[in-house]
DNA sequence: TATAATTCGGACATTTTTATCCTAATTAAT
DNA sequence: ATTAATTAGGATAAAAATGTCCGAATTATA
């Protein structure tokens, strides 16, 4: 093996859908998420994690104060899905690109794989993707997943 | 966006497959098929894809010889599966990690992706990465896939 | 035998990704 | 008012992935 690679998300991608569970398993009307909180109970490097924050800020899925008793909310409560998170951080490579790195292919044209991974990338996107963050709090919940 | 992500193979992996699908359409038992050559083929850095095709050796799916009309070509011309290359090049972390960088999942403690994600990875495998190189070389000399 | 074509491997360089550090600004609570 | 808790963002560092350079060894062929 020449490099360890093999990872879908990146994993800034990894620890932002981890922190947006996170802070969706924990809402509470009444406190904010605080970055040390998240990157506690994610397990991931403080300052880092504050990067992807805010990027998921900037792409409108958090909304922050700041100051003492500060921190991140989902904004809005809306209902979130991993799709949106992998877009703001990864943008949209994972959807847009070959697997293979393969050029010119196309329904008209299609690579040996080109109907099976079309169809392979629909059922991802549909069973993986689009999931909502609240699917994956009653696991966190029951503790059949872990974030750290 | 805060990187440029979203592959599921890393670049090595990428030039690998492609190296290996254009040596398989160009075998030719009076050849041996050189680095040159085959970098211009399919549009990747030389000396990088000089490493790559050494692991694939180390790796046991080529062999080379050395010296003037040296060059490479498939271990005993046996058929070889994309996955193959994958897992010389990038290892099993496709194979092995969860996509979500979750913790503490099972068949037993299942995540809301769980069943529906273990359908789609053994899809992948099945009718993308088991797919032979040969399966290929059709679709590269009709030109219906290019390799740059 | 000399030359050109080639693999092989080590060292190095660049770029990208991941991670850390530090300082400023803001706000709650004392 | 002061302090402690906190976000925000710039600068820098470390690690990983990608890419380049070079010299040594091997072999076909002129
Ligand atoms: S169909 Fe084949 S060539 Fe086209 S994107 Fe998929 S793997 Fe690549
Ligand atoms: S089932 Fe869920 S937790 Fe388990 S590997 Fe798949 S995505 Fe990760």
């Amino acid at each position: 093996m020449l490099y360890q690679k093999g990872n879908m998300f990146s994993k800034a991608c990894e620890y932002g859908i981890k922190s947006m569970i996170y802070i969706q398993s924990n809402h509470d009307d009444s406190r904010k998420i605080c970055l040390n909180e998240i990157a506690e109970a994610i397990n991931s490097p403080m300052a880092f994690t504050a990067k992807i924050l805010q990027q998921l800020k900037r792409s409108g899925l958090l909304v922050s104060t700041i100051g003492a008793k500060g921190g991140f909310q989902i904004k809005n409560n809306k209902p979130i899905t991993i799709k949106e998170i992998v877009l703001a951080i990864d943008g949209d490579g994972f959807f847009s690109k070959c697997v293979l790195g393969l050029k010119v292919c196309s329904s008209a044209n299609p690579c040996p794989a080109h109907e099976a991974y079309k169809l392979i990338k629909e059922n991802m996107i549909k069973d993986l993707l689009d999931l909502e963050l609240d699917e994956f709090t009653k696991n966190i919940k029951n503790k059949t997943i872990a974030l750290k």
